[in-house]
DNA sequence: TTTGGCATGTAATCCGTTACATGATTAG
DNA sequence: CTAATCATGTAACGGATTACATGCCAAA
């Protein structure tokens, strides 16, 4: 049974660092916490814990809640002392793969309204985010005002906000030069 | 010899349809043009390579160049066909994974000067991209001043302008909200 | 009683990278 | 001569998603 570097284990055992919890816990927080920069399934944390306990870098707790089948880990100290080496190495930077780019690329030989459809989806999605990390930051300023890791949430929220504030801007100025396409292709290729 | 979906595929199909290619040219090509949002490795090249000409959707040509071993593909009409299809799809959203964000969101447990150090490198590598987006802005400009498919070069372009320069400003903010962490650790921890 | 959420797990499969193996040609 | 670049390919491996299988408990 080998367990790898790969960083899904340091969610993980991120995660576990901060409170005990089950695998289906694991799922939850970080959908709701780190889920606008990570993403885990359960194909995988089942499978990691129990490497990561057979490592001994975790431990299943006894308290079996209500009686309902549920194992909750706590982590151990070698594992925090794994966790904390590998939070120092340098991250590596994550291989660029944008599906919305690559079409966008060779979009000549489609129809501009089609692009500009794309891009205009893009651009809700993006909306979409600003807003819930609005939400999630005042929620956090609110409830966890004093927390000492709290600077370090918003950090990572901030980072979402310039992004997908970018990506917003890019798609008005997209559109626009789309538009401005569409108008030329329409005098070329419409009523005389 | 199956064939999926994958975005691989289409990224290889995209490149044959702008000219015939070996395998070779088209990591080359991936390299030089779509760099920046896109990646290929020779592993999936050349075996999607012979999956596409079994498919009939390329054709090797004759033409080998010096008597060099070298297979050149060209597009097929067939090839065109899937091609334009799965352009007009919608774009499938990239899942999310930041290791740098995944380190600062747990880096309570460690020292401050190494997150600094970590977001320090991060602004020097997006400097660098932006550095290079105007370097090939500005040629592709010059050398390609008519060309049909300039406009969406530059969409794609300027969409890692926005994105760097988004993230160049966040880790200017960041490196200050971690400068004042790092003031009050020294306070309390420091010399009485 | 039935739906939805809680909860765990496995198997198949896909997709892709890395490392390896090989060799020709060309520029210095 | 020799280093770099051109050029093609395979095998091993790893990492992760998806679909599937199962079943309890609580609330409507």
């Amino acid at each position: 049974m080998r367990l790898g570097d790969s960083s899904s284990k340091f969610a993980i055992l991120g995660t576990l660092s901060l409170h005990p919890a089950s695998g289906y816990d694991i799922k939850q927080f970080v959908e709701s916490s780190i889920g606008h920069f990570w993403n885990e399934s359960y194909g995988s944390i089942y499978p990691i814990l129990k490497k990561l306990a057979h490592a001994g870098l975790i431990q299943p707790e006894k308290g079996s809640r209500g009686g309902r089948e549920r194992v909750v880990y706590a982590i151990t100290p070698k594992g925090e002392k794994e966790l904390r080496e590998w939070l120092v190495l340098p991250p590596r930077a994550e291989p660029a793969r944008s599906e919305i780019l690559l079409k966008l690329f060779f979009a000549q030989r489609t129809p501009v309204s089609t692009s500009m459809a794309q891009v205009q989806e893009k651009k809700l999605a993006e909306e979409r985010n600003l807003a819930a990390y609005t939400r999630i930051r005042e929620g956090l300023e609110q409830e966890h005002a004093r927390h000492p890791e709290l600077p370090y949430w918003l950090i990572t929220l901030s980072y979402g906000r310039h992004r997908s504030q970018a990506i917003v801007e890019w798609c008005n100025e997209t559109l626009a030069a789309l538009a401005k396409l569409q108008k030329i292709s329409k005098q070329k290729g419409g009523p005389k």
